[in-house]
DNA sequence: AGCCCCGGTGAAGTC
DNA sequence: CACCGGGGCT
């Protein structure tokens, strides 16, 4: 039988459908990824090449499993050349070819979280910024949002609206905080998550003839998870579809769970605005859970006013209903549900991974972990902290980091004086400063400490010359040797495994596994083979464009190959791992049996027979923060949803009575989530209706109105569709070319030649000053410069980014 | 320079 | 309750 033939109609309409705009609404459990994996497999079978098919799916795990899956319908070589990955993996790695041309590094540094906020804390310290005022986090957040809706620096400083936001919570300085947390990384040759997609947008904006080559390339784009994406990836997945328009998204409108990542619904609720002769396409038929489950779920979302229309229905047989368990504490609720899971495989002779338990937050397993460790039952935590969290694994990485891009900053503060070297925090201080003035990294100061002259006594500057000559000689190591060689090298030149095998504690021998573990990723990194468009990239991405209208580009790109081009080194096991997502970084063998905890979201996408939702209790799920917006209730409201499709099975919605919270016990009541379920699904313990139930809820009437209520939901879609759409400040970001932060001009010789004695000149920092006197010879010119305001400073010239005023 | 203890504070979700 | 950061002690 030919695969198509395993499709439902619908299905193979949405497989067959090829040749421009497509939306697929997809409902829980509607056999989604069997349609896009089909579909893709069917656009090769027509003949186009894989390289030209670009597939951006939410994690890289769904796309090795589509890969995976499409290799068995077409051959494996085909489904490997696929552009296949999440958006910041498949940018990530087209910026690395791309990235000098917005004057970053072409091996630029991804900064994760931690970084962030490291840098973000060392700018509140040197703004002597209240970072209880200032929360890092917060403030991150606020430069997260602004970048994935495409507000560089500059307009947000000159955004009224973002100002004044600041200066009514309190922080009139975020956007200079913001400004500086920008020019700090680019510094450091870094980006962070939100600049892979902020500067994939900044490069198809000012670069056309980049544009045009990959709306070349990519004949064939498909979205996943569509509901998901934000302002940033929607304006990417535009501009690089406008060519052929074979733009397939496909999504559940019902199923938006992160928008606190900036993800926009209106993205897929406003798709065909955007294309009107969009075909669209919905997917109702579940074929994952029993009715009971599909009819529950339906009951839950019908509450929910922005959503597409559907009628999702299976043809399973009705089911269980699904069994509310209510205990007197959050440690009874581990043990009840620890049994209640094994009198289920016991009496029905089931496997352990037939079972999961899903939670708001993750702080929530511990409860469920005593309970299972009492029975002796295998589990599993999906999240937590990760693999390469661990503060061991951090510091290799970082001289790993350091060896590829010694501007790394964050990498150098991590390791500078770690394992110790004499290097204390008042020189760190002081070279910090001088870095700071002279806009210059922390490497590049200690690199040419003589020309800095710090105030450093002769042995510690010593110190500071052997460790910026390590970190050379790392750099020379990445480049020459293979990723096992040069981390093995790096391992043991630093002295790190001597620090961590001093003591011989239970501690310190798990430290020196997980380095050890971390060698052995490195030597499976080595010996898989490249993926293909690593060697696309590598070798001449303009083979499929050769063709098309001049580009000029290959020379470019064959300038960046490295001598030996076999080698896999470091720098692409660093991109590798930078990326990982949470669902990669599990390194607990993904088969064995066992009992599987996560948190609902990280649940997105998979399925389990026997779905333990817990914790259902006001202030919980919902969380608190979700009861003061409307909107936000309405995407916890979807993430219940979520949580729930997730059975194929039965179902169980858990709540305790009491919990603590903060340290105390707390007093819970019941979700009103659990209300919201049409009764005639639930089954309440001891046969029952709740007893602390606020609303007691009977079946039927809530839902006799639920087709008015469904009728009127798609008239306030329409209407959502009109005014709504982008704000006018998106909207202007889309269209305005030249307002976004394109960085720093590199230093200019001729400028710096041009500065005499009296020379008039503006910085970054200080603001306008005179120079008073230079000394040195070009390219080391000092200069003593009274600024009007900063007083006055010692700067070096060729670092110092100055502009000259008169 | 490093360790320990104390007190304060904070917990939603994540590429 | 658990973690982090600061301060003080060795």
């Amino acid at each position: 039988m030919h695969y198509l033939e395993e499709l439902n109609p619908t299905q193979r309409e949405a497989a067959e459908h090829t040749e421009g705009p497509l939306m697929i609404i997809a409902g829980a459990g509607s056999g989604k990824t069997r349609v896009l994996t089909y579909r893709i497999a069917h656009i090769i079978e027509k003949g186009a090449s894989p390289f030209t098919i670009l597939a951006l799916t939410f994690t890289n795990k769904a796309a090795r499993e589509m890969k995976a899956r499409i290799g068995k319908l077409i051959g494996d070589s085909a489904a490997k050349a696929l552009w296949m990955g999440t958006f910041h993996s498949v940018f990530a790695r087209i910026l690395r070819f791309e990235a000098e041309k917005l004057g970053y590094p072409k091996n630029f540094t991804i900064y994760d979280t931690d970084d962030s906020k490291g840098v973000i804390k060392e700018i509140l310290k040197t703004f002597n910024l209240d970072d209880k005022v200032y929360k890092p986090s917060l403030v991150l957040n606020r430069i997260s949002s602004a970048k994935n809706n495409l507000i560089g620096y500059k307009q947000y400083l000159s955004n009224p609206t973002y100002m004044s936001d600041d200066r009514a919570s309190q922080k009139p300085r975020l956007g200079e905080v913001y400004e500086a947390y920008q020019k700090r990384l680019f510094r450091a040759g870094a980006m962070d998550f939100d600049d892979l997609l902020f500067n994939t947008n900044v490069l198809l904006r000012d670069f056309p003839d980049v544009l045009i080559k990959y709306q070349d390339k990519f004949k064939y784009i498909l979205v996943d998870e569509y509901q998901d994406t934000n302002f940033s990836q929607y304006v990417i997945v535009k501009q690089l579809a406008a060519r052929y328009e074979n733009l397939c998204v496909v999504g559940d409108d019902a199923q938006s769970i992160y928008s606190f990542r900036g993800a926009n619904i209106q993205n897929i609720l406003n798709f065909e605005k955007d294309y009107p002769d969009v075909k669209k396409l919905f997917l109702e038929q579940n074929y994952r859970s029993t009715q009971n489950i599909v009819n529950a779920a339906n009951s839950i979302i019908a509450k929910n006013t922005e959503q597409f229309e559907k009628n999702v229905f299976t043809q399973n047989g009705v089911g269980e209903k699904i069994k509310v368990l209510c205990s007197a504490t959050d440690n009874e609720e581990g043990y009840k549900v620890a049994n209640s899971i094994f009198n289920i495989k016991m009496n029905r002779q089931l496997p352990h991974a037939a079972f999961a338990i899903l939670y708001r937050t993750n702080a929530q397993s511990r409860a469920f972990e005593e309970g299972f460790r009492k029975l002796n039952m295998p589990y599993r935590i999906y999240g937590g902290v990760s693999f390469y969290q661990r503060k061991e694994i951090k510091d290799v990485l970082a001289y790993f980091r350091l060896a590829i891009n010694p501007d790394d900053d964050q990498s150098m503060r991590r390791v500078i004086n770690y394992p110790a070297r004499g290097i204390g925090q008042s020189t760190i201080d002081k070279i910090s400063v001088l870095a700071a003035d002279n806009d210059a990294s922390i490497f590049t100061v200690i690199d040419n400490l003589q020309d800095f002259n710090p105030e450093i006594n002769a042995g510690t500057a010593g110190k500071l010359k052997d460790f910026a000559a390590m970190v050379k000689s790392f750099g020379n190591v990445a480049m020459q040797q293979d990723a096992y060689e040069a981390a093995n090298h790096i391992i043991n030149s630093t002295g790190i495994l001597r620090d961590l095998n001093k003591e011989k504690t239970p501690e310190e021998i798990s430290r020196v596994e997980n380095v050890e573990e971390l060698l052995n990723a490195v030597k499976g990194f080595i010996d898989t083979e490249r993926t293909p468009q690593e060697e696309e990239l590598k070798q001449d991405i303009t083979d499929s464009l050769s063709f098309g209208e001049g580009r000029g580009e290959a020379e470019d790109l064959f300038a960046q190959q490295p001598a030996d081009s076999n080698l896999k080194t470091i720098d692409e096991f660093m991109q590798e791992i930078a990326l990982l997502t949470d669902a990669d970084k599990n390194k607990d063998d993904e088969h064995a049996d066992k009992i599987s905890l996560m948190t609902i979201h990280a649940s997105k996408g998979l399925e389990f027979p026997y779905v333990y939702i817990v914790g259902m209790e006001e202030n919980l799920f919902p969380s608190q923060m979700a009861l003061m917006d409307k909107s936000d209730l309405e995407e916890e409201r979807r993430l219940f949803y979520v949580a729930v499709t997730r059975a194929e099975k039965q179902a169980f919605l858990s709540y305790a009575e009491r919990r603590f919270k903060y340290g105390n016990p707390v007093f819970c009541e019941a979700s009103r989530f659990i209300d919201e379920i049409d009764s005639q699904y639930l089954e309440y313990p001891d046969g029952g209706e709740r007893t602390a139930s606020p609303t007691p809820s009977k079946g039927g009437e809530l839902y006799t109105q639920s087709s008015p209520i469904r009728g009127d939901k798609r008239g306030a879609y329409v209407d959502l569709l009109k005014p709504k759409q982008t704000s006018p400040v998106l909207k202007r970001n889309l269209v305005s070319t030249n307002n976004m932060n394109t960085q720093a001009a590199p230093v200019d010789a001729q400028a710096i030649k041009s500065i005499k004695e009296g020379t008039l000149v503006q910085h970054d920092k200080f603001g306008n000053g005179t120079v008073l006197a230079l000394e040195g010879d070009f390219p080391n010119i000092k200069a003593t410069i009274q600024f009007d305001l900063g007083g006055q400073k010692q700067l070096l010239l060729k670092y110092a980014k100055l502009k000259v005023l008169s």
